[in-house]
DNA sequence: GTGTAATGCTATTGG
DNA sequence: AGCATTACAC
């Protein structure tokens, strides 16, 4: 593999790998193999002779950077690739801004908020402010302010910006500018930032501070992107500062995966490239690897409804394989026991490994009754994505003392554990500490520190319990430098209190919070353990550096990088907890590491999103519902539907033998039954890739057996829980009778000639018919809609006039 | 201030 | 259905 690692591609890709210099756009298809050329084009420019420290490539998950290193590591050494910058964009910048957070007023270890630690900051400042959560709903203030931060619009700009005052006074929220500043005021003073102040912050860096953008230039002489269709503007605007010395700058991605628009992910950015760069050279990889003939032709007939598309011919000499299963089920519990069973028998039946096997869904909702039936199968299975571990409670309460221990002005730490376990310091006082620590414009920690200066109105008792929580703290801080990270951790986990207060809750969850805990400190010791490694991490680095040889005008730009190395060094020999700390908010369940093979053999249960980049033998797709997928969010807007049929395109490209589409005619939704139609996304696929057998008659006779069962259905309106959202109750009474009252037999003579009504595409003529009944397909030309074909299962044609 | 019972909200998608 | 916040009794 080593030096034959270019006769492992094909021409197009080899000439992406070997085009070495000056800008790159590379459009690769699903599985067209854009990791591989990937990887080896950063092989190729080491083996090239670029050193590795000027290497910078963007990923979209940590654990696609790990990957990628290794796979890297398999070519030209372990100890070169290890000197790679890789990562996702928010660590590989988190750990550039640590060592510039002064430059911005920072402190060098600020802490990091997770969404969660975020929308707390806004609630608290909303209560503050005596304004309506349910106006301002933190969720969506929160989401307005990222938007805002990912266009780089600072809070300043935002509250004095004419348009943006008027956008919010139409939506009802007037008041926005002023959350915005205060919040951005709030993570400033408790030296945190969000993740969006990570790129945006970065953007002030390389904006106001010439020196350090062209240190970071010269550093970074190559840098590749990968999942270039899911970048921001403010992630554009940082590639595109730091590609400006030498412009080699190359780019990964493929506009039809682009499904992340919602974090403010614009397909612009590919555009806007070619407009860049006009000298760029552009690869287009249109070859699939990975899966048969039919899942391509089928993602390729899902595709083609989109309008808003880049021309690409995605085919593979792969087998056919097989047809595309759809399933229908009745519930979604006899939809996860189909799932269950199906992989149970392919498992036998191919000697399939679990790890082969995918289930995707829409929403993170959908994975309990799929864990349910999977469980009773007893298949292992594990799920990415949902409440990470470092989301849990218990976890964050013992990270909550790290952090401040750390950081001690981190606010949101000091609300969650300054009465946690109880010491009687409660709401009124918290209250009170707030309203000194805004009138002085000052941190709570500031405040707390000196509670005995404050004449705020607490009685003796509670100013000796806030005296005595602002010692602990302190005590825990002085131990950073003294102990390393396990001691210290092990040390706040008893002297805290929390490992006391969760072993005397005996009850299941009581227990598993304490393993979870456990756990945490397990994590921790390892950390510590593998000292020996961090340090020669930085000896290399060190020793790399200084042996390579660099031009003398960049070597007058790295002295930064120098003082840099020293901290580091000050800190040996123990590794400390801050050093574990560092980027731990950034950290995905996908991103865990030093699994056994028993581990990774199990079943993969994650929202299609999470799935972004993977493989699998087996594909399951479920809960192909109208309303759930698409999601009924998307249905008024045509570029949402596009988005969402991306997303389902995505899901379909993961498979290399088999996909299996299933859909439920109920479902509960908020501990209610809520009846289903299918997926518009079935229909969409040509029917010449589908096995329908599963949804054929059998299913309708079902129906048929048990009347009773639709005139319950409809005389039920009650099923919809929330009246006050109009909106939906239409949408979910429309979806109540959906297909299974819809009377397919009716179009059991329908011919070429005729005239139909279709109740999206409108009036439109037969052109032609295919297939046998009810499996058979009609291809009908609409007046509004133009030429579609339509599953006559699934379709709800009424037939017009013959 | 603390602990438990009742209420009410939520479920796109995620670093 | 499950979780978080709130209300209320101690």
């Amino acid at each position: 593999m080593n030096k034959n690692y270019l006769d492992e591609l094909n021409p197009v890709q080899r000439k992406a790998v070997e085009c070495i210099e000056g800008p790159e756009m590379i459009i690769a298809g699903a599985g067209a193999g854009k990791t591989r050329v990937l990887t080896y084009r950063i092989a190729h420019l080491m083996k090239s002779g670029v050193d590795p420290f000027n290497i910078l490539a963007l990923t979209f998950t940590n654990k696609a950077a790990r990957e990628m290193k290794e796979r890297i590591a398999r070519i030209v050494g372990e100890g070169e690739a290890k000197n790679l910058w890789m990562g996702t964009f928010h660590s590989v910048f988190a750990r550039i801004l640590r060592s510039e957070a002064e430059k911005l007023g920072y402190p060098a270890n600020f802490t990091i908020y997770d969404t969660d630690d975020s929308k707390n900051l806004i609630k608290a400042i909303l209560k503050e402010q005596g304004l309506d959560d349910k106006i301002y709903k933190p969720g969506s203030v929160l989401a307005r302010i990222s938007a805002a931060k990912n266009n780089l619009i600072a809070a300043s700009a935002y509250a004095n910006n004419a348009q943006i005052q008027e956008e919010d006074r139409m939506a009802a929220k007037p008041k926005m500018g002023i959350i915005y500043q205060a919040y951005a005021n709030r993570c400033f003073k408790a030296g945190a930032m969000d993740f969006d102040d990570l790129l945006f912050n970065t953007n002030i860096l390389l904006r106001d501070h010439p020196k350090a953008l062209l240190k970071y230039q010269h550093k970074f002489k190559y840098i590749l992107v990968d999942e270039y269709q899911d970048t921001n503007f403010s992630q554009y605007v940082i590639v595109k500062q730091l590609a400006a010395a030498y412009r080699n700058i190359c780019v990964v991605g493929d506009d039809a995966q682009s499904i992340y628009s919602f974090r403010g992910a614009t397909i612009q950015n590919i555009l806007n490239f070619e407009k860049d760069y006009p000298e760029l050279n552009v690869f287009k990889l249109e070859q699939n690897y990975r899966s048969t003939k039919n899942i391509v032709g089928a993602a390729n007939t899902v595709i083609a409804n989109n309008k808003d598309q880049l021309q690409k011919n995605v085919f593979t000499d792969n087998t056919s394989g097989e047809l595309i299963k759809v399933v229908k089920t009745e519930s979604d519990n006899s939809e996860g026991n189909f799932v269950a069973n199906s992989i149970f028998e392919i498992k036998m039946n191919e000697q399939a490994a679990n790890k082969e096997f995918a289930i995707l869904y829409r929403t993170n909702a959908q994975s309990r009754a799929m864990e349910e039936a999977l469980r009773r199968q007893n298949i292992p299975y594990r799920i990415y994505g949902g409440l990470s571990f470092y989301q849990r409670k218990e976890i964050k309460d013992l990270l909550s003392y790290y952090r401040m221990a750390i950081n001690n002005h981190d606010e949101i730490s000091l609300k969650r554990i300054i009465n946690y376990p109880a010491r009687g310091i409660g709401d009124t006082t918290i209250d009170k500490i707030v309203v000194a620590a805004n009138d002085h414009n000052i941190s709570l920690w500031t405040v707390i520190e000196n509670i005995k200066d404050f004449e705020i109105g607490l009685n003796s008792g509670t100013l000796t319990k806030v005296d005595d929580f602002a010692t602990m703290i302190k005590s825990f801080s002085a131990m950073l430098t003294t102990h390393n990270a396990y001691d210290l951790g092990q040390y706040i986990a008893v002297h805290s209190g929390i490992l006391r207060d969760l072993y005397a809750d005996k009850t299941p969850e009581g227990v598993s919070r304490h393993e979870n805990i456990q756990e945490l400190l397990n994590g921790l010791k390892e950390f510590t353990e593998n000292e020996i490694t961090v340090e020669e991490e930085v000896k290399n680095e060190e020793e790399a550096e200084n042996k390579e040889p660099e031009s003398t005008s960049s070597q007058l730009l790295f002295t930064d990088t120098d003082e840099e190395q020293t901290s580091a060094e000050n800190l040996k020999p123990a590794v400390t907890l801050n050093a574990f700390m560092q980027d731990i908010a950034l950290l995905t369940d996908a991103d865990k590491k030093n699994e056994t093979e028993e581990d990774k053999n199990k079943v993969s249960l994650m929202t299609i999103h999470a799935s972004k980049g993977l493989e699998f033998g087996y594909v399951y797709i479920v809960g192909l519902e109208e309303n759930l997928f698409p999601s009924q969010m998307s249905l008024t807007d045509r570029v949402d539907l596009e988005e969402e049929r991306r997303l389902f395109y995505v899901a379909i490209t993961r498979a290399e033998k088999r996909v299996t589409l299933s859909y439920s005619t109920t479902r509960y939704k908020w501990g209610n039954l809520v009846y289903c139609e299918p997926s518009r996304f079935i229909e969409e696929i040509n029917a010449q890739y589908l096995d329908l057998s599963a949804v054929g008659n059998n299913a309708m006779f079902e129906e048929e057996d048990y009347p009773s069962k639709s005139k319950t259905t409809s005389k039920k309106p009650e099923f919809v829980q929330r009246p006050i959202m109009g909106k939906k109750l239409v949408k979910v009474n429309a979806a109540a009778k959906g297909t299974s009252d819809f009377d397919t037999e009716s179009l059991r003579n329908l011919q070429v000639g005729m005239q139909v009504n279709h109740e999206r595409f409108g009036f439109g003529k037969v052109i032609s018919m295919d297939g046998v009944f009810p499996n058979n397909k009609a291809t009908v030309f609409f007046e509004g809609a133009g030429q579609k074909q339509l599953l006559i299962k699934f379709a709800k044609l009424t037939i017009v006039t013959n």
